[in-house]
RNA sequence: UACAACAGCCCAGAUAGCCGCUCCCGGCCGUUUUAGGCUUAGGGGGAGGAACUUCCGGACUCCACAAGGCAGUGCGCCGCCCGAAAGGACGGGACGACGGGGCCAUAUCACCCCGUUGGACGGAAAGUGCAACAGAAAACAAACCGCCCGCAAGGGUAAGGGUGAAAAGGUGGGGUAAGAGCCCACCGCGUUUGCGGCAACGCAAACGGCACGGUAAACCCCGCACGGAGCAAGGCCAAGCCGGUCCACACGCUGCCCGCGUUCGUGACCAAGUAGGCCGCUUAGAGUAAUGGCUAUCCCGGCCCGCAAGGGCUGACAGAAUCCGGGGUAUAGGCUGUUAAAAAAC
RNA sequence: UCCGGGAUGGUGUAAUGGUAACACGGAUGCCUCUGGAGCAUUAAUUCUAGGUUCGAGUCCUAGUCCCGGAA
């Protein structure tokens, strides 16, 4: 399954929320923070979590900030190194407008942060 | 004929393909049993009219509780209907605002009639409080100017002046030294009676002779209702740590038995309960929390370009988390009604 | 999700229903050779919209925003 996201690939505790910010790269984009982090044990998966302040919006667009985020994420795994906890926080739901640019704006910051495959470089 | 505001009702785009998510049934893998994983057979469910707000009411759960009372909070014209309650629908009555008409020689006010409209509309004759500034005086009345009597001292007087949101009945006549419900008529007010109405209330008559101004979304009084907390309620399972009982061994009281005490234990059992899990929980039912993305065609509305054919752009408010019933607020589009008659255009 | 509390000049706070007050800061002027200090002046939709009242920052209703608590 290449494109799947179900729930092995999220993060959905607290706790693993806490530990990864705390000792975690970290750098800022257009629109977004992103913290990661390569998995401790291996073999493991790539997991992604979202994180969105309630300053962004209301409820209908915190939701879809999430939905295009995980979109993103989804259509792009395979192009992360395998085992890296990614934490991505928008601030900004401009940049976020449609998923092309929600894309974009994840993609760059990965191929700074330095996680995505070689091959994929920018 | 359109725009707009308000009110009521309807609706909350459709179909197909691909890639995904979540829950249930089924299947497969795995496991001693669980836990878990996969969809490589399949099938089915998956946001709203407001899911928003948390302003009311209820279900449900736990806590408290003899009866009763106090305090506190909420509600408050009348009738009838719906509802478990909160609340709502319809009709009616007083009051206020606005408009029109009447009364009058004309006309303001007042009063009467009609229409439209508004709403937390019990009580100010149980008590307490409050009323800035202005004004003589702001509530068992009072005398600044004025008027009258008087030589004066002093007295009489609420008609007139001016202040104020509000000044102690109003208008007219009589009366008087000047005045005044002092007297009279009408109106207002109050009491009683009669009549109409289920009632709120209305009408009439007689009597009173003006006391009894406003404010209760001031305290309060009257009537009615209400115990408190809220699913993060509450319940079940339960690592670790801590605790208790028993058992075994050792030591001590003591040389022995019994008894008691202390320490220790890959020992047994128990209680409480943290992390964590499960139930509560749902014909949507999660726990970083699903209901999405892309493409095509069509539909409805709007904007722009174009003579036209057509092309381009764009689509409201807002997203369940225990569940129901209401109130309030936000909304693209459609229909109906009111403002509403004019002006403007034809 | 369920409960509380609040909003007043730029900032922090006051105000029995009756002229919106105080401190710091800002601006302007005076004083001084200049600056500081000092003195004077100045600036408010009391979050918004209705209502009660003669009169509302205060009372009532609805809304907006902010803060806090309960795994």
């Amino acid at each position: 399954m290449l494109y799947g996201l179900p729930k092995p690939f999220r993060l959905h505790l607290k706790k693993d929320f806490e530990a990864i910010i705390r000792n975690a790269y970290r750098l800022q984009g257009e629109g977004m923070v992103i913290w990661w982090r390569p998995s401790s044990y291996p073999g493991a998966r790539t997991r992604l979590g979202i994180v969105v302040s309630r300053k962004l919006g209301g409820a209908v667009v915190r939701n879809r900030v999430k939905r295009l985020l995980r979109e993103s994420f989804r259509l792009n795994r395979e192009k992360l190194k395998p085992g890296t906890d990614l934490i991505v926080s928008p601030r900004s739901s401009e940049i976020l407008a449609d998923v092309h640019s929600a894309q974009r704006a994840l993609l760059a910051l990965c191929g700074k942060a330095g996680i995505l495959h070689s091959s994929d470089n920018l």
